[in-house]
Parts: C-alpha cells; structure tokens; sequence
DNA sequence: CGTTATAAATCGTTTGTAACGATTAATAAA
DNA sequence: TTTATTAATCGTTACAAACGATTTATAACG
C-alpha cells in the first residue's frame, strides 16, 4: 500500500467515477483501475461495488475512505511542518508564444493555481532566439515555443505535442476551389504561418 | 514521498545506521541511501547530520520520525479494520534439509514469527524426487534443496545461494599434508558429501 | 428492440523507478 | 600507518507503473 495509491482511491471515491478520476489525476483510466486493483488484492477485499457502469463504495471502502482522509491530513501537516519551507512558492517566468498561451494555458493556470497558490507565474510573449541566455541567466524559468526541432546545450528541451497544420484561404482565392494540395502547389503564393520568433 | 520511504526512514532513525537498516528492511545498503536522499530532496532538508560515520537525526528528522510513527500506526489500523481479515495467517508446510535448516533457517523463523505470529511452519525433513508432485497435491507449500541446477514444470525455481564446497580430511590422511588438491586427486577416495535425496 | 454512448476491465508494450553489486571516499579504531 | 567500518556514488538490471488500444457491459435513446 502506497500514498500514491490512497490518494487515487480517495479521489475515485469523491467522483466515483474512475474515468473523472483519472482525468484529475492526470493518469490513464486503466492505471486508475490497476491502483484500486492492487489495493483490493493487498487488502482482499472489494473497495467498491461495480454495479453496472455506476461504481459506490463497499462497507470497507467507507472505512479507507476515512483513514485515506486522514493520513492525507496528516501528510499534509507532516509537509508544511516537516519540509524545509519553500515547498513551492516564489515564480516562474515563462516565456511563450501569445497563441499558444490563449489556446492551451487557460486550464492549466486554473489548475495550477488551486495546487501551488503561492506561485506566482509571469508570462512573456513570445520566444526568441536568446533562449539560451536567457534561460541560464535565470530570467526566465521556462519557455513554451513552436518549432519542428530544436536542441541546446545546458537546456532540457523536451517535445510537448505536435499539431497538424492546415491550410486556410479566402473563398475567392484561386486555391480554395482545390480538393487537395502538394506543397508544391504553394510555390509563389503569400502565405501567413506561425513563427517561433 | 512513499509508505516505502517513510518505513525505511524509521528504521534508519531507530537503528542510526544505514548498513542496519538495509539488513533489517532485506534491502540493499545503496537502496536506503537513496530513499532517505528522495525524502530530503522532497522535503527541502537534511533528515540526518552525518558526522563522520556517525548519523544521527536533525530537527526536521526528529519532526519527521514522529510523524511516521503516527502515519505507521494509523495505516496498521487501517489494515486490521479494513482488511478481509486473513491478513497472512494458516500454516505453511516446507521441505528442507535438516542441515540446511539448522545453519539457515533459526533467524529466518524468528523473524517471520515476529511478522506473521499467526502463521504456523510446518517443517518435513529432506526434499526428495517426488517434490514436483507434493507441490502440485498441495502437500507441501515451499521446498528447499541442494543441488546445481533444477528445471521442473508447474513449478516456480528460483536459486537462492550458492556454496563453496570444502574438503576435510582427518589429520593422518594421506592427503592431508597436501597444500592443493585437483579433483582428480580425489580418484578412488572415499568421500561423504551432501545430497539433495 | 436494436443502436449509440459511456464506463470499467483487460491486454500487451513502453517507460520509469527501485534495487542491486561494486567501488569510492571518509573516518574511526587498532 | 593500517585496517575496518560506513555512507555515497555509479552503472546495470529487474520490476512495476503508466499507457493506448481493445473488449465487455450497461445505460440511454430513437
């Protein structure tokens, strides 16, 4: 038995769902079930009943559900009175395209702010090319930016997602009536596309 | 931070010593040290003052020890009131050879006996040829035996130690005053050795 | 009553972490 | 100084967690 698996149950419990769980916990449904499967087997015992696609808590689950409860709320107390303070607060600079801010961070700010509410985050727009220096000089933290590779020395870089990208036109213009189209068909035309810098 | 992390590091402030903390919990010295270095990284703070070769508990380490008691506690709680009871309890029946069991077993019995007060060991001398039936029939749960090498089907093999094989001879022994003996040396002697039957 | 949508379980694979053994560095004891 | 003891470190191996894809079951809907 382990924290890990405890807090994955706890939450499963509040939303009985293990699928909404999973979202939370930011795991895959499947690792969900494997945790309170390996739960059940340690303690040989059902935690919840399956009755149907609906999922409630046995007789036993109620009762971890407490203790669950309660050794978070003593973890918790351990951390603030255990850890040497600083445990998450002060602020991450990040740098990242104004785009891509508006379209994925909303979520995760919210997110991030009900976990960590005494980090600050500053965003500024757009990531350019001194990167690099910035990054080591410590002005900022982080850099979110869209390209198709990139490596540097002394910086972790690491891929995120990648998106397709499509091709948008006026209907007046002369592509738009295409059913398909090479890359060379783009030969000369003036086109508008996303830029790291 | 783990249940795992958190046992290991109770053990190491009761015992203060890494080395007996790793015997006690059968895990390898290098393995504690890196659990204890993953709680004090987690936590932001030295858990131990290691003067020299000496350890002994910080402030924050002190903190901590209490409250993993308490957390270790409340989840042995956790187990007795939530588990479907037969938490480890019944009788274990195991084939071994006396002699393997009067040099290895007495330590391994106190400790198990200390951990599973509820299960009863069963001893039968000798493993014999019969063994890969027994397991099956459910006569018998574990054997232990002697010998270089064992391949049986349905049944799980696992090699567990190996030993230096010694001569001994009586002092007036023609042989006895040899410095080194090849095994062919051994030609037409007779010798009493240990057998798996 | 079939169809669709939703949710959990299962399976095989990949990934990441823990444990290991061997070695090093440091220090206490002989 | 030498020896013994102890924790830290390093590279490797093995195990366990997470994943994505699929299957199974059932609730909701037309």
């Amino acid at each position: 038995m382990e924290f890990r698996q405890l807090k994955t149950f706890r939450v499963v419990a509040e939303l009985t769902s293990f699928t909404r769980a999973a979202e939370q916990l930011h795991l895959a449904q499947s690792s969900v079930s494997a945790q309170i499967r390996g739960l059940e087997e340690e303690l040989q015992v059902m935690l919840f009943d399956r009755i149907g696609r609906r999922v409630l808590l046995t007789d036993a689950g109620r009762k971890l559900y407490d203790y669950a409860r309660r050794i978070e709320g003593i973890t918790d107390e351990l951390r603030s009175e255990v850890a040497g303070e600083r445990y998450a607060r002060g602020s991450l600079t990040i740098r990242m395209p104004e785009t891509l801010a508006t379209v994925y961070m909303v979520p995760v700010i919210e997110e991030f702010n009900r976990e960590y509410p005494d980090v600050r985050l500053i965003f500024i727009n757009c990531a350019d090319r001194q990167l690099a220096r910035e990054l080591n000089a410590g002005r900022i933290d982080l850099a979110f930016l869209m390209t198709d590779e990139l490596q540097m020395q002394d910086v972790k870089v690491v891929m995120l997602k990648s998106e397709e990208l499509v091709l948008a036109a006026a209907p007046t213009h002369l592509l738009a009536s295409r059913r398909s189209l090479e890359l060379l068909d783009l030969t000369g035309q003036t086109i508008l596309y996303p830029k790291t810098d």
